[in-house]
DNA sequence: ATAGCCTTGATC
DNA sequence: GATCAAGGCTAT
């Protein structure tokens, strides 16, 4: 009773004698499908364990190693893993619906009905053509998913950039992952089975979510600009305004998601604050520096997976890193708050909010200059109205930088930079007609960027070199890094 | 809290 | 009017 259909040529004659969909196993417990219900196709139990935990804003805890295994029998034992399967599948928090409206139909109709096309289509050719076919990875043309990133290349005006570089979606999934991740988050691809916690924040659901159940109902809203769009997520769903640069496009999709980081990081301080023990408690400046250490990760990750990036060599790659990580952590604080919006509190990473008052009065100086300092920035930002598209170009912008010597590969460098420039002033051009000198403006940020986050390095350093931050991390490590090569 | 069954209502 | 994925109800 494998339910793995689409493995191999072992495939039973049975299998394709069913004529129903609802033959297929729930993805999370492996109970019988009864339909479609956040995004796939799971069963009636977790459906309503999804609808509960997300509705109810539940908080789960793991007693273990936040890996338990889920089947029908255990799946009661560990919700905090259960959760996180039903998100790791590719369950839909945003198709919980935050006014709890009854009955209708949501916008995942199109998308469950082309995945049942697909299913049909792919049980026709199973039975016209004997089992072989089934051994083969689907065409990735014949997605619908892959056909409507509408990515045909137009990046062939890219110099010296390989091909391979353009793919959307990873090409090397079996069906059975493929099947899973059709409704997954693209960003985050393969490579990255990143760990969700039950921890995510029911918070960040009201801005992005209920635009995309009720898309009608705010059509003026200007977060339309700054958060994620339904058809940013999805956009096949809806037809995608065809003007975006290509390479915005794809600078974009290497975003991660927001909620996916925010999960992560707030289970790691969890899982850290657990094994330390609950009688020990970190003070707000060393929680601090582990939150941005985390977020440091994150964006190596991201680097690392990088369209242009992942193809230099590792050592270019460092060093590219080691000089604007700073940047990339600053901007990425930036920008949280430009989306939060409120000037007399900050954003963290882990979606909890502080207020400002409360660091300014508390923190020393040096401190309190830095976070003013970003606060002015952000509102510099904000009023620029920039978008998550300008801040994808920027941060490529502070990675590519050519000024970083030596470089194995420094042509390649210079030439993203320009490239990413080009995308960029095309993209403010055409979408922003009436604000013309929107590209400099952005651009002109970045000096002031640059110098708060070397502000920002000389305090950490100051910090460390006091004895106040602990020496086993990533930040630290990237400061020893900067200050040997100077 | 769970999970099976019921009601609802936009879309076809 | 049929469909079917949302939310609701309730015995276990």
């Amino acid at each position: 009773m494998l339910g793995d259909k689409s493995h191999g040529v072992t495939l039973k004659v049975m299998e394709y004698t069913y004529d129903d969909d609802l033959e297929e196993l729930c993805p999370v417990c492996g109970d019988k499908v009864s339909g479609y219900h956040y995004g796939l196709l799971t069963c009636e139990s977790c459906k309503g364990f999804f609808k509960r935990t997300v509705q109810n804003n539940k908080r789960y805890t793991c007693a273990e190693n936040q890996e338990c295994k889920i089947d029908k029998t255990q799946r009661k034992r560990c919700p905090f893993c259960r959760f996180q399967k039903c998100l790791n599948v590719g369950m839909r928090l945003e198709a919980v619906r935050a006014d709890r409206m009854r009955g209708g139909r949501n916008k995942f109709g199109p998308m469950y009905k082309r995945d049942r096309a697909l299913k049909q289509q792919k049980k026709a050719l199973i039975r016209s053509n004997g089992f072989k076919l089934e051994s083969a990875v689907p065409p990735s043309s014949s997605s619908p998913l892959h056909a409507d990133y509408g990515f045909g290349g137009p990046l062939s005006g890219m110099p010296a950039i390989p091909k391979n570089m353009v793919s959307s979606t990873p090409c090397s999934i079996t069906p059975t992952d493929y099947e899973a991740n059709l409704y997954a988050p693209p960003p985050l691809g393969m490579q990255s089975q990143v760990a969700l916690s039950g921890q995510y924040q029911y918070a960040a659901f009201p801005s992005r979510v209920i635009k995309a159940e009720c898309p009608d109902y705010t059509s003026s809203s200007p977060e339309y600009l700054t958060g994620y769009t339904y058809s940013e997520i999805y956009p096949s769903a809806s037809p995608q305004p065809p003007s975006l640069p290509p390479l915005v496009m794809e600078m974009l999709r290497c975003d991660p998601d927001e909620l996916v980081v925010q999960n992560k990081i707030l289970a790691h301080l969890q899982q850290e604050q657990n094994s330390r023990g609950r009688l020990e408690k970190p003070s707000a400046l060393s929680l601090m520096c582990r939150m941005a250490d985390q977020t440091l990760f994150s964006i190596v990750e991201w680097a690392r997976s990088c369209i242009f990036f992942k193809e230099l060599r590792v050592e270019d790659q460092m060093k590219l890193l080691h000089n604007c990580w700073s940047d990339l952590l600053v901007l990425d604080h930036i920008f949280r708050q430009v989306q939060h919006g409120k000037g007399d509190s900050i954003l963290l990473v882990t979606g909890q909010e502080i207020e400002l008052s409360s660091v300014l009065s508390q923190g020393e100086a040096t401190l309190s200059s830095l976070v003013q300092r970003g606060q002015d920035l952000a509102v510099r930002l904000r009023v620029l109205q920039v978008d998550r598209r300008e801040i994808a170009c920027l941060k490529f912008l502070l990675l590519f930088n050519p000024n970083v010597k030596p470089l194995e590969n420094q042509a390649f460098v210079v030439r993203v930079q320009e490239q990413v420039n080009e995308a960029l002033l095309e993209y403010t051009l055409s979408t922003y007609p009436q604000f013309q000198d929107k590209f400099s403006q952005l651009v002109m940020r970045l000096p002031e960027l640059r110098s708060l986050s070397t502000q920002a390095e000389d305090y950490l350093w100051y910090m460390h070199l006091s004895g106040e931050v602990s020496c086993h991390n990533l930040l630290i490590e990237m400061l020893n890094a900067k200050r040997a090569c100077v």
